[in-house]
Formats: C-alpha cells, sequence, structure tokens
DNA sequence: TGAACATATCAATAATTATTGATATGTCAA
DNA sequence: TTGACATATCAATAATTATTGATATGTTCA
C-alpha cells in the first residue's frame, strides 16, 4: 500500500519542475518579455525592441523560459515568434494556490520542538 | 501628464520586487519549505527534520526566503519560528494573473516586423 | 548568386547562488 | 557556572547563471 506520508505538499517531482518555472520568472527581464506576450504572440525583433536588450542577452533569456516550458517557438520565414504556454502558467499558479490556501493551524505555533 | 505607454506591464521597480519574490521560489527545498509552512509556523528544528537538510544549508535557505519577503521570523527561547507572509504570496499570485488574464490579441501573430 | 537580415549558438568571462565545515552567539537546565 | 543545545554566520569552494562579442545558420530579396 501507499505510505501515508504528507499529503498537503506536492510530490518530489512536481516540486522540481515548478521550482524551474519559478525560477523562469525569477529575472526582471524575463518577466517583463513574459508580460508583454501576455498580449499574444510577438516576434524576437519585437521583444527585441520591446525590452531593449541586446540580440544574444534577448535571445539566451528566450530560451531559458523556453527550456523551463514557459514559452513555445514558432518559426515563419526569417522569424522566430515566441508565445506563452498556459499550462504553465496554470502550473505554478495552482502551486501558489496551494500555499495560499490550506492553513490550517496558521497561527498557533507548534509546541517546541 | 502621464506617458501613455504600456499599462498591461508592471513597473520596473515593481517587477523587480516580484522578480524576487519567485527566485525565492525557485528551488526545490525552499518550494518545499513554504508547503510545509503553508500549515502554520514552524521552528527551525521541525522544518529541518522535514525536508532533510544540513543546519546551515536550512539556514541559508530560510535566509533567502526571509530577505525576499515571504516569511518572518521570531524568537522564542532559543527557538525560532517561521511563517509566511501572505502579502508576498499574494503579490505573486497578482503577477501571474495579469499574465493569465489579459490576453486580447492572445493568438494571431503580429504581421512581423 | 550574393548581400542584408533575423536569430541562434559559442567561447570567454563575470556575477550570483549554493554547499560544506567551522565557529560564534545566545539560551536553557543541571 | 558549565555544558548541551538551537540557530546564525563566516570562509572557502563549487556550481550555476548572466553578459558580451564573435561567428554560424538559414531566409529573403535584388
Amino acid at each position: 500500500m501507499p505510505s501515508p506520508a504528507k499529503l498537503q505538499s506536492s510530490p518530489a517531482g512536481t516540486r522540481v519542475r515548478v521550482a524551474r518555472l519559478f525560477q523562469a520568472l525569477s529575472d526582471p527581464t524575463r518577466l517583463h518579455l513574459v508580460e508583454i506576450l501576455a498580449d499574444g504572440e510577438r516576434c524576437v525583433c519585437d521583444l527585441m525592441a520591446a525590452v531593449d536588450a541586446a540580440q544574444s542577452r534577448l535571445s539566451f533569456h528566450l530560451k531559458t523560459l523556453k527550456d523551463a516550458g514557459l514559452v513555445i517557438d514558432r518559426k515563419e520565414g526569417r522569424w522566430v515568434h515566441y508565445r506563452l504556454r498556459p499550462e504553465a502558467l496554470e502550473e505554478m499558479a495552482d502551486a501558489l494556490h496551494l500555499v495560499r490556501e490550506a492553513r490550517p493551524g496558521a497561527w498557533r505555533s507548534i509546541t517546541c520542538c
């Protein structure tokens, strides 16, 4: 039978994936990019203008977002368009929600230790 | 009058602070700690047992969470208790919400570039 | 074809973050 | 008081992540 342990927290595998998603948003430039992409798909050139970053730096940050699973790209001629992956945002929101709700003992401190 | 620019995205200062919060959750151990704290205040010794980390390593991660504003500590005798700071969680949730909603053009790609 | 362009990738380096073991600080209990 | 304990901090090092400039790859257009 399955072990009885801590049902309130996520399994380690999930935690690693979610941590990776948070990591992707842990930088102001990337956060900015994601905010822009919230309005819809954008090509790299537009993003470059919007966040005012050098080409190779932007490319690095987009790759970071992509590797974390937060965005997807689509090639079209000589342009590449990026867009958000809503499942990823949802997974982050869920993780956050899990932490924000679920506070039975919330304030009382446990008699320690 | 105020400049007309991008109302959908946060000001740079906010972005930096929010990125810092995401950064705090960008590590599986810290994510785990926060999940545990969702159930209420805990002393370091309990946390240490729960996440199975060496004392100094745990102390480092707790400091990271604290510096980001995600948790608060409270000393009591020889113990220190940590608890979540709901405002921080809320700010993260808001940032995420901003990105998840607000997608007018969402799918159509802009004629580029 | 070849030049101009959009983007990615690479190599070098810098900057940041994490881990470990040692030591410091304060508190309790005998 | 002294010794055991809870926690923080520090110093050294390792690991990861970011930045920059250069070069590579594929695309379009003349």
